[in-house]
DNA sequence: CTGGGGACGGGGCCC
DNA sequence: AGGGCCCCGTCCCCA
């Protein structure tokens, strides 16, 4: 770019932000820098304000640092030193540990004691990582009564410490009070904020100083936490280089001598076990270590994803930790994560260009080669990839099979005719009744609606036939598809697709008659189109994938009904 | 607007 | 469990 230009470039470093946060790692475990220390019943973790304002609520609007603190707070500088001795020093050891490696390293007899500190400072995102295990996990761990009881007491005062996190009426308080005390040698008890924890009584044996410089034992379970709830920077979420989600982060040189326990079973085997138990092994359900779903909605919508009966996979889902994502298929995380952190690991030595994935390096690499395995045999082309001769055979065959149900132009490829429909092109023939009967994928009764294939409920491909679009039928009062169908532009496809999965929900036994006829007429007419020669009936044909959808449909449907008698 | 190529992310299968 | 490989759907760009 030349200098008279002024467009901005942005340049990612993907390591930035781990790079960083290992750097502040290491001057916390030396003690360089450090102006803040916290001290939990004789135990010293010095650290640094920023870090911890960064990354926990309490700490930002003790030191003023949270946006529109304008000056009120600590954050002129001056070495400090809170006593936290309501957090025991182990949870404040791996709360320290999580804002420095975004990685939390806890034992699992450890969690209620991380989840009570992290509420206490304001660390959601680890709060609600622990309480989505202990709520997974919280039967199986043998408690006893009088830890249960404990534990009763300490839920309420999660509670409220929680509702606390957000409204920070109380911190502002005891802020107030902390402002009294003066900049230098600020001894911080958080113990009037959440007065409960003060007298629970000292926990188990993990009651011991750790001095803050020992980085996690290597036989201590690495947990993936939810990031992007407290305001964080990014650095302390974003996963780097190699990393999954953990971060990456190691402990090169300083392997301590810890006396940890021997390995005890990582809290991730517990919750796969539970899961196990719990028929994961039939639908697939959520595994990993992030973000157990904890509603109901999210529950369900794994199960969906999973299928209910039909095609069995085999691989373990997991939930990405930035977008919630479910992504399926073992070790398919850290890949996934790279989309979020921009790491693109694998570069073209030829021409310098990155991935993020090694396989898409592969097929790039063909373009610097000359390969081209996949050649067309009617002509002389070949391709880079395999879909693209798949692309290229339809113009021989010249089959196309996208069937605009608007305009009934048709495609040879699908995605032709998702930009045809979301275009406007043939806008003006959406008011146009259907000129093709039965069998032919449109019956005479299109809907006369475009709508956005990102909808999973959705068939996936056109031509479906018009009347399992039922649910606008339903909604205009029984009237029947293609009755005067309003017309329906892709803005409106979700909101109707809402709408329509509320009608079903709320048609309770009318719903069970009218819909699956008319899906198997959908299905029955699809199966006129293939009996027409229209469809081979590939695996991937819009036929095919029409039927993969009435399935989705139909567990749709099944949980609407399962909603429904909840 | 359409046809075609390519990039990118996700899922399945296999090792 | 993790990774390689392949396929697919979707999107973007260009002619």
């Amino acid at each position: 770019m030349s200098p008279g230009e002024d467009g901005l470039i942005g340049i990612p470093f993907p390591e930035h932000s781990n790079e960083l946060l290992s750097r502040l790692n290491d001057q916390r475990r030396a003690g360089l820098l450090c102006d803040l220390t916290l001290t939990s019943r004789g135990a010293r973790y010095p650290t640094h304000r920023s870090v911890m304002a960064a990354v926990s609520l309490y700490f930002r609007r003790l030191f003023g640092a949270e946006e529109g603190g304008g000056q009120g707070g600590e954050g002129g500088g001056g070495f400090s030193v809170c006593q936290l001795d309501c957090v025991a020093p182990d949870a404040l050891d791996a709360l320290l540990e999580f804002a420095y490696t975004a990685t939390l390293t806890i034992r699992s007899s450890g969690m209620r004691e991380v989840l009570r500190g992290a509420q206490l400072l304001g660390i959601q995102c680890v709060a609600d990582a622990c309480r989505d295990i202990l709520g997974e996990t919280a039967e199986t761990e043998g408690e006893t009564a009088e830890e249960q009881r404990a534990q009763h007491t300490e839920r309420e005062v999660m509670v409220e410490a929680g509702s606390g996190v957000e409204k920070g009426s109380r911190r502002k308080t005891d802020r107030k009070k902390l402002k009294k005390v003066g900049l230098h040698h600020t001894h911080v008890n958080l113990a009037p904020i959440s007065p409960p924890v003060s007298h629970l009584s000292p926990l188990h044996d993990s009651i011991h100083s750790l001095p803050s410089t020992q980085p996690p034992s290597p036989e201590e379970e690495e947990h993936h936490l939810k990031p992007g709830q407290n305001g964080d920077p990014r650095g302390a979420q974003e996963p780097g280089r190699g990393a999954t989600l953990n971060g990456g982060l190691h402990w090169p040189h300083e392997r301590p001598l810890i006396a940890h326990p021997p390995p005890v079973p990582p809290l991730n085997d517990k919750l796969s076990e539970d899961e196990e138990m719990e028929g994961f092994g039939d639908e697939g359900l959520l595994v990993g270590a992030t973000s157990i779903p904890s509603s109901a909605a999210e529950r369900g919508g794994l199960v969906s994803a999973a299928g209910g009966g039909r095609k069995r996979k085999s691989q373990t889902p997991q939930q990405c930790p930035v977008c919630q994502k479910i992504i399926h298929g073992a070790g398919k995380l850290p890949r996934h994560m790279r989309t979020h952190t921009g790491e693109k690991p694998f570069q073209c030595s030829a021409c310098g260009v990155r991935f993020t994935r090694n396989d898409k390096l592969k097929i790039h690499m063909r373009k610097h080669t000359g390969e081209r395995p996949y050649p067309c045999p009617h002509c002389p082309a070949r391709f880079l990839h395999s879909y693209d001769l798949k692309n290229h055979l339809s113009l021989h065959s010249g089959a196309r099979p996208f069937e605009c149900p608007l305009c009934h132009k048709a495609f040879a490829r699908e995605d032709h005719l998702q930009r045809h429909r979301k275009g406007h092109s043939c806008l003006e023939l959406r008011t146009r009744r259907p000129r093709r009967g039965p069998g032919h994928g449109e019956e005479g009764r299109s809907d006369g609606r475009g709508r956005d294939h990102s909808s999973p409920l959705e068939p996936p491909s056109l031509p479906p036939h018009p009347s399992v679009f039922l649910p606008r039928g339903v909604l205009d009062g029984g009237n029947g598809p293609g009755i005067g169908p309003p017309l329906l532009f892709p803005g409106e496809a979700e909101r109707e697709r809402s709408l329509a999965l509320q009608a079903l929900a709320h048609l309770g036994p009318h719903r069970l008659t009218g819909y699956p006829d008319l899906l198997l007429r959908g299905l029955e007419l699809r199966g006129a189109r293939e009996a027409e020669g229209e469809d081979p009936g590939g695996t991937h044909s819009p036929a095919a994938r029409h039927d993969r959808w009435a399935d989705e449909m139909e567990e749709k449907i099944g949980e609407e009904e399962e909603g429904e008698e909840e």
